[in-house]
DNA sequence: TCACTGTTGAACACCATGTTCGAGTATGGT
DNA sequence: ACCATACTCGAACATGGTGTTCAACAGTGA
């Protein structure tokens, strides 16, 4: 059903290639449209014809990856108790492990906040469903940014420390460092066991 | 004690104000040098006599700012018990609260990275001081990095949002979330009261 | 084989950047 | 009040990246 032409695909793959290598050593700032198409030996033009800009490459680039992190989170979140927000911890710190290299050029440079924006708010998304569902004392936009922007932060701490831990690891921290906050911040209506 | 001469104290204010102004309403990214001299009334040589470039005189507006907020939390650091890190929080909101246009104009469009980062490295120097001290069971940097990450994402949400609670109000729900965390975290030699 | 569609590279207009320089002007010290 | 100094101005310029256009060419799928 409307597979592209073999030489689109071929192109669009090259050039989202080129632009990660290039981030990697580079940083994506430092990049300019030529670079990309020298690395990735792609017409002018034709890098045109498929891309708005620099940046709706760099998107694109994400764009596979981020729907493969959401399609694995929303496989899971029906099985799992709803008041269990480890787990999908665990699936995002694992998706970013099995993904390195894109991570790697996504977080490598400071805050280069096109994506990590992407990241945000599908955390934000994440931690505001379950919170509703339990109820909280507090705001719950309050509580859910700040745990939102506590794993985004450790997330890119890891990818830019070179994963000096496991996946698993940092998922067991992360949690222990989320469930206490969460808890004392839930509503208080079952406070003493 | 090399004053500088009014000329270039006036030229210097001129354009920050400049800047600042237009970054809360178009964003800092879609702003040419060319519109900080329109506004500014300032020829375009002088602006380079002053300044390498955007990116410099941006963080020249922030300085005085940064400055006058370490000062702060450098004066009641040692006045305070080394076991509370709620206070310097408060600080901050409350820096925050006095200096909402600058604040506006740093956080106000997402992450304008280059200033975020100077005070994510604030705030991560300071929790890891007082985690340094007091000891944690997680490695420092993760248990630093989180909450860090967290009060830095709370902040800026509060500032994108107008500000919806007083800063007291603000340091107290993040005293509230972060705590039981750290406590969580700490070393637990005295875990049983 | 053939119609179609994607690719190519050169040429182009455009805009922002950062530099240079000579002429004008405010400043602070005397 | 005066003057040397240091700052400002604006126009002109070189540079470099962006995004578009077009006619010739090449790969594709049927």
């Amino acid at each position: 059903m409307a597979e592209p032409d073999r030489r689109v695909r071929r192109t669009r793959r090259t050039l989202q290639e080129a632009l990660v290598e290039l981030v990697v050593d580079r940083g994506y700032e430092r990049i300019t449209v030529q670079d990309v198409l020298d690395r990735a030996d792609v017409g002018r033009s034709t890098f045109y014809a498929h891309f708005r800009d620099k940046d709706a490459l760099f998107v694109s680039c994400f764009d596979d990856l981020r729907d493969g992190l959401r399609r694995e989170l929303d496989a899971m979140d029906p099985n799992t108790p709803p008041a269990d927000p480890a787990r999908p911890v665990g699936v995002i710190f694992d998706h970013a492990y099995r993904h390195r290299p894109i991570y790697r050029a996504v977080c490598g440079r400071q805050g280069d906040n096109i994506v990590t924006r992407h990241l945000h708010q599908l955390m934000f998304d994440l931690l505001r469903g379950h919170l509703d569902a339990a109820g909280t004392r507090l705001p719950v936009d309050i509580v859910a940014e700040y745990h939102a922007s506590a794993l985004l932060g450790v997330l890119m701490w890891w990818v830019q420390h070179d994963f000096p831990y496991g996946p698993a690891e940092m998922s067991r921290m992360c949690q222990e460092l989320t469930a206490p906050g969460v808890m004392a911040g839930l509503a208080t209506i079952n406070a003493h066991h």
